[in-house]
DNA sequence: ATTTGCCTAACGAACGTTAGTTCGTGTTTT
DNA sequence: AAAACACGAACTAACGTTCGTTAGGCAAAT
């Protein structure tokens, strides 16, 4: 991937993400890139094709945090708040990108389609497998694993709705408050 | 809205919530209705008229639940364990429709657009107002309300995203599950 | 030193297709 | 008879994409 193509890249998830893929036009993202359409097929073959770039760009981004983490030996409470961290930034430091993934990757065909939900589902695991580790170690509730991953899960992808890089929290302060709330929940432990 | 509309509606519904509104077209919604895409017209008078259909209808059955809610006195956590429930009815028990309100509400253009937001900001108020009451009763966590308001509503939003009316869960069951998450949290409370 | 050739980037025009929608006309239901 | 529903044909606009071409920069060959 050249330069040139990676900034381009860039300049069009950020338009892609105000109206979604679907209702974005190649002309819509020619014009603010100020170049003809036509040009824009110098760089990509299709219009799929930037929406596979990027989905699968941040896929392999998760992918790498949870492998990681993984493979440290902590107990699942700090497994959990590091993947919680880890999630946080990727969604954070790549703000186009990850909204665009989160919400515009139903929008792939075919075989793109099928080995990205693979992806997503193994992910997904990975996150499973730590809560699991929670329980069999007697220190998170029982629970409906599915359930839990789910939830967790939603929550902390979530922020990109709301995140502003100009707000009064910074990425590790959203995933500690995210994580105490994951783990406390809302209600006063009795002291 | 006669029968038949209503009855056009949950059908064109069920279509759009596979591939979201802005994907699919108009002559898709035909087809799935054995009919002509012209013949659409003699009950909407636009594709957008569908998504306002859908929205608004949805936004109204949250927003008398809540009003519902904030009228009667009981403490925050019940309060809030009500409010959960409710909201996992409306959407278990109209799916289709659900996902459509939460997914692709952002396809709305111009006054309809602004009018949801604003219906959508007030009933995220009545969530909010619960969350500081229990803050307020010393009964719940402080913390930023915003952030709390947010999480709460995504890890509840995101059950239209796994839920099967098949499944093992009816969605009481998942109300009260979730419930305890948010209030408990995954850790064990200290005996 | 100049030429030749290739490369990236972008162009403008046009392709065939599909989009949402309208219209006039029948057909069914009330 | 009237009203509601559905049709087939057609419209205009916009869609994603392909085409042949051009301009400029860089490097090798002359």
């Amino acid at each position: 991937m050249t330069e040139r193509k990676r900034q381009i890249l860039q300049s069009v998830q950020a338009v892609l993400k105000k109206k979604g893929y679907a209702a974005t036009s190649v002309r819509d993202i020619a014009k603010s890139l100020e170049m003809e359409p036509a040009s824009l097929y110098s760089h990509f073959s299709s219009k799929e094709d930037i929406l596979k770039l990027t989905c699968f760009d941040m896929a392999s981004k998760f992918d790498r945090a949870i492998q990681e983490i993984n493979t440290l030996y902590f107990d699942a409470e700090q497994q959990l708040r590091m993947a919680i961290k880890e999630h946080v930034q990727i969604l954070t430091s790549h703000l186009d990108s990850a909204i665009i993934f989160l919400r515009d990757w139903r929008n792939l065909t075919g075989e793109s389609l099928s080995k990205f939900i693979e992806k997503r589902n193994s992910y997904e695991n990975g996150i499973r497998k730590i809560i699991q580790t929670g329980i069999d170690e007697g220190r998170f509730n029982e629970s409906d694993i599915k359930f839990a991953t789910l939830t967790v899960l939603s929550s902390v992808n979530w922020i990109v709705e709301w995140y502003n890089p100009q707000g009064k929290l910074n990425p590790t302060q959203i995933a500690e408050k995210l994580s105490n709330f994951i783990l406390s929940g809302l209600i006063k432990n009795k002291l």
